[in-house]
DNA sequence: GCCCCCAGCG
DNA sequence: CGCTGGGGGC
């Protein structure tokens, strides 16, 4: 039984609907899970991805910021949407689908970029992002006994030095500080996840999945970062088949910064 | 001898500039007027003008309002900005040509819109747009002799009846109320205007060349007004060959809200 | 650099 | 409706 899902950081699905249209049609992945929608839910352009063959559409979103959504080709048999650190933001999202008698549950997450000072002392976005990345310790892949999990999304860490163009001139740069991929390492392991991209593709391999927009020439310099993850439980890794990571969505036409990444399964 | 001179307010010569050359490639008038360029002159797009043929460019920019540019085949021989009511507005460019021994000073002009209530007690806007009119009158067609004169631009007035949509409509909108339409008339007598669009084209002939943005069906609906207008000196009009209104740029991508005028002239 | 929102203007 | 600029965010 084959199945894909796919998470895109899309900032602002409005304004990228085209992009996700063509994503959607050239690869076709059952489930996709969206980060940085900046859509209110009454806005969220559901029709266009109906009219794809995707019915089942949540959403999560808020006026300006943030803001999840999860589309998908099978239809969800629960909607969770928590609120990490009781602020009120849009960034997480939860549903559980059956594919042929397989129950999984897929979180998609958008965790805080955690601004420019990486002093939780004195940036109160970097000790919101520390703290979001502490209670995702306790969202567990073995949550639901007999619920396979995947958990995807823009994570804004970058973890290994393979997931940066330069550990070392990264250490000190909010995305790659030991602190975050530190957290983020222990948040991995005590949720019982295995992370799927590095399972498919070796650690030693450089691997980005974001590139800012302030560089122009993106592609040449290549100064990229792998911010967007999917991480599974431990019955998803041995089915994983392969992982596609869509760098040239990033040379589309008013592109966004970071590009698509697919996990397909076989099972 | 053929010359050629046109009007536009493009509304963001920047955003635009696609349009303006597809204008000038399809028409090419030797001169070229626009208004609402909003843009700084050190940001003025003079390259995209120079390679369509058009190496004279003057401009009169600010940041974010206003702004007017001549952009001519010909060299200018003399230009001059006019800071009508003194407020520092970018409202008017003036330049002087040699056509073949005829000299032509060329005033570009935009108008005050003037604000909602046609109050000038309650309505500082309204006041400074007859203000600015009123300064108007003493812009001569015959101010320099052995030079004639075109003057052309947003004068953001519609004079006559079937200038708009509706007369008894719009007597009490801004752009159509009697004391503007009676200002703008005066300036045009004393200043020793002839209306060469309206010497073209007969009086009872409705003629717009402007549709609001907030119309959706601008080109069903054609509820225009004639705010753009071509003003010569008094030897002007019986060399005039014709006068095109380009309404179909109102339909072209991401248009203005105005369209081209070009006065087409044989002497 | 590019997105969001908003106000000011037309 | 659609332009600008400015502020916040990433």
């Amino acid at each position: 039984m084959p199945f894909s899902l796919a998470t895109w950081n899309i900032n602002s699905v409005r304004l990228r609907i085209g992009l996700v249209e063509r994503f959607l049609t050239e690869h076709r992945p059952d489930v996709l899970c969206l980060q940085e929608t900046k859509c209110p839910n009454d806005q969220f352009p559901e029709k266009a991805f109906r009219a794809l063959g995707y019915e089942h559409v949540a959403i999560h979103g808020q006026k300006g910021y943030h803001g999840v959504a999860t589309i998908s080709k099978l239809p969800f048999e629960d909607i969770v949407r928590q609120d990490f650190c009781a602020v009120g933001d849009a960034r997480h999202l939860s549903t559980r689908i059956d594919v042929a008698g397989k129950k999984i549950r897929i979180h998609n997450l958008y965790v805080p970029a955690g601004g420019d000072e990486p002093d939780p002392e004195i940036n109160p976005k970097f000790r919101h992002k520390l703290d979001f990345v502490e209670e995702l310790r306790r969202t567990n892949a073995a949550g639901e006994t007999g619920v396979s999990a995947l958990l995807c999304g823009d994570l804004n860490i970058a973890p290994l030095e393979t997931d940066v163009w330069s550990h070392k001139q990264l250490l000190k740069i909010v995305s790659h500080t030991p602190i975050e991929t530190e957290g983020l390492v222990t948040a991995q392991k005590d949720g019982n996840w295995t992370d799927l991209m590095r399972v498919h593709f070796p650690p030693e391999e450089v691997l980005f999945t974001w590139w800012s927009y302030r560089a122009k020439d993106w592609a040449t310099s290549n100064r990229g970062r792998r911010l967007d993850h999917i991480w599974g439980s431990s019955d998803m890794a041995p089915v994983l088949d392969k992982v596609e990571i869509l760098s040239e969505a990033r040379g589309w036409e008013k592109p966004s910064d970071h590009v698509p990444v697919i996990a397909r399964f076989a099972f």
